[in-house]
DNA sequence: TCGCAGTGCCTACCCGGTATGTACCGACCG
DNA sequence: CGGTCGGTACATACCGGGTAGGCACTGCGA
């Protein structure tokens, strides 16, 4: 095996390390206060662990994207970017994150491996499942009101605002997956029974109503 | 800044042990065997590592949940699940995924900090996101549409489907999360501008139709 | 005065994930 | 027929993310 291009490196989701470094943009900060400022910003909802924060920042140093920057007044040791730090904050803002890794799902492992091992009650699964996740939407919602109803409209509280829309969106998107699974996997089981030609009835027309939504929102193109 | 979601310790997503136990429960297999199962129910889209299968099992036998089951006629060493390892799949498959930690999103992460740090031109951050996600997504119905055009309807193609529309259903979410973003923000740059008297004007209803769109498919049952 | 909670930092450890190396085998090919 | 290419199959080294837990200091209330 000769010459396979030298590797791509795709780097493998790093969300923290650049949460970091766009926090030094700001300023530079110690240890702990990264922490604090990344847990105000994103309500809590990722707790990050100060260790992590830490080990991070070596890592960093290590690279060479930051660099200790003395200490405050009150003896604390801060970290500031360096040029290159600077320069990885801006491409990782003007860069989209690309969807061609998704994530492990572990939800859609599940449902995978579920409708494919024989003996799975996949029926009871997914209502036992879109329960647990409505009551999560429900959860998200009366956070969103309990927030909503404090005054102060903070930067941090717009962006914990727009985190929690995505955890609603996300939730919603899950429980549409959940019934979309539920309908199909029914009529597969019919046509399964019924061997009849029967086939052939609009396939996979099941997306309309989510796409639609998406499309009218955008001048209807594609 | 009170209300902050409870976080009850739970196991860190583990989806790959899950999903190897559960390929066992059908009947016993060998590394290889439980590489090429995993990908073509899931169609390739997580890609798993060979040497995660190996060393993922010998940690399930460490743990008692797996053992070695001798080998076939081809001297392939074969696993199979122990007792406990039953249970732990009947459990896997009865319990939702939970909820409450939810895993990192690097892209709410991403605009969160954007909207917080000064300087970062969150309007274009958004439009770039917005077209790649786009362009995923038509990559998703492009491969649906080709899935589709295959005769045989297997188990095996069912999942891949069912997979893929998670996905689809994943980025229209994602879609429509970055709109409603986008006009939130325009709306709290206006009032930031002029400083008049004109808020209380019907808080957070920029939720109403992807909402509604989950009510209308839950009116009809349950 | 003790405890205790919060702030602040550090290290050991595990686990997920990837790259890499090895070996065997069949197919294709000049 | 020898070469080599690609697929099958397994093993291990390594790294980064993530967590637990320990240490130290400070302020405050019982």
């Amino acid at each position: 095996m000769g010459a396979v291009l030298p590797a791509p490196r795709e780097e493998p989701t790093v969300s923290v390390k650049h949460a970091l470094l766009s926090l030094l943009e700001q300023e530079p900060m110690y240890g702990y206060q990264l922490r604090q400022e990344f847990e105000s910003r994103t309500g809590g909802t990722w707790p990050l662990n100060v260790g992590q924060v830490y080990t991070t920042l070596t890592r960093l140093e290590r690279d060479g994207l930051v660099e200790a920057a003395g200490e405050d007044e009150d003896g604390h040791e801060r970290w500031r970017l360096t040029e290159s730090g600077h320069e990885e904050v801006a491409t990782w803002f003007t860069t989209p994150v690309a969807r061609t890794q998704p994530p492990r799902d572990e939800l859609a492992i599940k449902l995978a491996l579920a409708v494919t091992v024989p003996g799975v009650d996949v029926g009871t699964l997914i209502q036992r499942q879109r329960s647990a996740s409505m009551t999560a939407l429900q959860d998200y919602t009366r956070l969103k009101r309990q927030a909503g109803a404090e005054t102060s409209p903070a930067r941090a509280d717009l962006a914990w605002g727009l985190v929690l829309d995505s955890l609603v969106f996300a939730a919603e998107a899950e429980i549409r997956w959940l019934d979309h699974c539920e309908t199909r996997l029914r009529r597969a089981a019919v046509q399964d029974a019924g061997t009849t030609t029967a086939a052939r009835s609009a396939p996979t027309s099941e997306m309309a109503p989510a796409s639609a939504s998406v499309d009218r929102r955008k001048g209807a193109r594609r």
